[in-house]
DNA sequence: TAGATTGTTAATCGATTAACAATC
DNA sequence: TAGATTGTTAATCGATTAACAATC
């Protein structure tokens, strides 16, 4: 689909833009210069301008950016403009937390069901959204479709029931569970490793 | 303190090496190759012994790295050989769902306090962890000492909070709020951004 | 038009990979 | 010792920054 390879540095930083952009836009600011918003989001005015001349050019000389334009030029970009539905596969502290969170169904990610394999837990139902039984995962892919899965399990179970989301035809996983997952080709993660993020706080407190 | 300035991508990498070799040692795997490794981890066996040389030869020609000490020494780069006292500040779902995480007691982060401002929250207690009332954070903060704190509020009030956590003497600021925050030199952040990571699942989504 | 600021090319910087001598 | 694999230097690759012509 990408005409031009994207790297991933840049893929990094379009949801910190698009987050900026989405402040600066209820704080009413119509226009902005690649030189202020460098300074707002601490990066340098080149590198705005490269990443974003990636995807076209969104800015006027003179100018500088429209700032509605731009936030959902960069929403486009980001796949913001459609539904998706998500899963999550183990409801205890993270998983409820993550289903409590009402923000995520406003960029157009939208809970459908949890599972768990505990039994006091099967049945019980978050902000509408029921948990279901993990048994009956393989055959719940069957009848829906579902974009994204996240994992809040613990890291022994994760890479089993990873694959068999693969094989129930889930693309796109969200992976809480403190291990790397191998999967076939074509299979998106994204990991969110609590304990390296912490490990990375503790490294800079002592060489600080 | 670093005699060299170590590369932001080098550290980043360093809590993902010091998993792999705690699967390894739970495998009771007793010597590693950086080529072996490199297979394991999905990066180049050329990058593995650059990014552990910047600390020290930990490996031995022609055995290649010892697991355990190699484990150990990687721990200790990170910090992990003390003690944290961490705080949360917000006990909704998410800092709830921090405050149950036990394994990070288990490398050294102490939780010692939640704060909140909801007053059915307040007086309750998570794994003998008691909620604070948020207004008592500045006299809390004079009282004891604290590492870390992890802000898991609205992040309207993220900015201000971060603030007074600085000035209350906090140095490292583990912030789960959707928002950068701007803080005093030396003041150590780490972001959780979990819509940005939800973001990029739907951007490869979108470009596959 | 003159001033401002983009889009884009060129220069620099840094990180990754390759290669190999050192050495266990 | 011979073989294996590190530690480290050199080569390559890619990302960031600087510069400036294009243009609104």
């Amino acid at each position: 689909m990408a005409e031009k390879e994207i790297s991933l540095a840049v893929i990094k930083r379009l949801p910190k833009y698009y987050r900026n952009l989405g402040e600066l836009l209820e704080n009413n600011v119509e226009r902005i210069s690649s030189k202020e918003l460098s300074e707002r989001m601490q990066v340098t005015a080149s590198q705005i301008r490269q990443d974003l001349n990636n995807f076209g050019g969104f800015g006027q000389q003179g100018y500088g950016y429209n700032v509605e334009y731009l936030h959902t030029e960069i929403g486009k970009i980001l796949g913001l403009t459609r539904k998706y539905h998500m899963i999550i596969i183990g409801a205890g502290n993270l998983g409820q937390a993550l289903a409590n969170y009402t923000q995520f169904e406003k960029n157009g990610f939208v809970l459908k069901a949890m599972f768990d394999k505990k039994q006091e837990l099967i049945g019980q139902t978050i902000r509408g959204v029921k948990i279901l039984n993990a048994e009956t995962m393989g055959q719940y892919l069957k009848e829906h479709e579902v974009d994204i899965a996240a994992i809040t399990i613990p890291k022994e179970n994760a890479p089993t029931v990873a694959m068999d989301l693969v094989k129930g035809g889930v693309r796109a996983i969200w992976n809480f569970a403190p291990t790397d997952l191998h999967l076939p080709e074509g299979v998106k993660v994204e990991n969110v490793h609590l304990a390296d993020s912490l490990m990375r706080l503790s490294y800079n407190l002592k060489n600080s």
